[in-house]
DNA sequence: AAATCGCATTTTGTTGACAATATGCAAACC
DNA sequence: GGTTTGCATATTGTCAACAAAATGCGATTT
């Protein structure tokens, strides 16, 4: 379920309507009723996720980490007895993450958690690369003091990381980096497209193995451009560099496979 | 969670074991069952389409061609009844059409066609035209004889409907137009991003009279350039063009709305 | 008269049951 | 021996019923 983070507009019946969410907490709070900041939190949970919503977070998760194995098939009873709920939600859920480009759904057959090719991961390098050079042109333009310190503190924590083998910590960094990026961007339809293809990248069966044979000091290395370039408000410079970044890591990628 | 172990590459059995629908179809070939042409695609039909992914589908086409009005509340009962289908398969493709930026979910409320604000629409363009010069690049590499021909068809047709006010008509021409570059530039990802975008901006709510402002003579000279550079396999020169082509699209949109 | 409250209705969320299909094994057949 | 055939099982697809929430209307209160 996406964000829609705007207008909800609903002009009907004015009076008793609400804005919900953010209207009933308003009154709640002047009511003196002074719900914990957690049960707050847990009752806005409530509100925005249902089952299914739950259930897609879920195995996102769980995809994501490894916990479920790619190409692996996805069983609509096993997952909804583990997670104590019904098939119906799961079966939601599934088309969701279909959608999403993580699962792939046979009629008949059931899901099976996609397997991305080396050619599919060279050409979702390919979009992603472009996309990752428009994110620095528009970061250089718009992002702000608070954002540009929390890159340099990333990169700050990649040098610290940088001789210790902790490959898991700096991939970790990396993805903070460019999300924090593309959130800087100010442009949700390329936040949004950005963060699907990263999540499809996830999925190439070694990555992994590519995560340990990167070449962390050409990639921090990299990163130092790109920040100081967006610094600069340099926003030719800033999409040339993260678009060539990008590319590199395919390379890096390419030669970590073929070294094999 | 059982989590499934293994991959589950389904090896037994390989004698009897098909690849399915592929597999499938080449027996009853090899069988000279000789289906017709019409009942074999039924049977695909039948064999790859749920009643979710139908509901899914028909539901896309109604949204596009206005059919079901943008910000429209869509009822679960009423579809199901109107498809002669029950909630569930509809439930299921609401969570699909959710994901693809077609309609937004919102919990204990309903359905909604998403609405695309002006800014909205503003920032797809601009991920739109990055994607759109790749494939201008890629396309020039890569599109074949064959494709160059039904390019350069669609863009006879454009300048036969040109003096005519068939606006609609362009349109289709226009989109089939970019629909056929984006597939000749050979990259699976990037098609079915560059469709999200397309489809996503088929929902700025005055679309349908953008269209009939668009100075089409001037869009046409740009497909003219566009053919020219991709024919004479200059990527470079198309992937300017193209980017070029859907900024200028953008401002017209603009001033469209401005001159109301 | 305006706002509030309560209740009936509508709509969504979830579940369990049933039908249809695919899978795997064993017997039968050449 | 290898292949086909039939059947038991497991899994998915669909549905209808139930539970929970929201909506809208009218009564009540001030």
């Amino acid at each position: 379920m996406k964000a829609s983070p705007a207008p909800r507009v609903r002009p009907t019946r004015a009076s008793v309507k609400v804005v919900r969410t953010s209207a009933r907490a308003a009154s709640a709070q002047a009511i003196a009723m002074t719900p914990s900041a957690a049960s707050a939190h847990a009752i806005g949970l409530l509100q925005e996720h249902s089952l299914a919503t739950l259930a897609q977070h879920e195995l996102e998760r769980r995809i994501n980490c490894g916990e479920i194995a790619v190409g692996a098939k996805l069983n609509e009873a096993d997952i909804a007895t583990a997670l104590g709920i019904s098939r119906g939600p799961v079966r939601e859920a599934f088309r969701a993450l279909d959608q999403a480009g993580l699962v792939r759904v046979e009629k008949n057959r059931g899901v099976f958690v996609r397997q991305v090719s080396l050619d599919e991961a060279d050409e979702i390098y390919e979009v992603r690369a472009v996309l990752e050079g428009l994110i620095g042109r528009l970061a250089a333009q718009h992002i702000d003091a608070a954002e540009l310190d929390q890159l340099r503190a990333i990169v700050k924590k990649m040098h610290a990381q940088e001789k210790g083998r902790k490959v898991e910590a700096y991939f970790a960094l990396n993805l903070e980096f460019h999300d924090l990026l593309a959130r800087a961007a100010r442009n949700g339809a390329l936040l949004a497209n950005y963060r699907s293809l990263v999540n499809q990248l996830g999925l190439y069966r070694r990555a992994t193995l590519a995560r340990s044979s990167e070449n962390i000091q050409i990639s921090t290395r990299d990163h130092e451009a790109i920040v100081a370039a967006i610094a600069a408000r340099n926003a030719t410079l800033a999409e040339k560099l993260l678009r060539e970044h990008v590319l590199h890591s395919r390379e890096r990628l390419r030669l970590a496979l073929a070294a094999e």
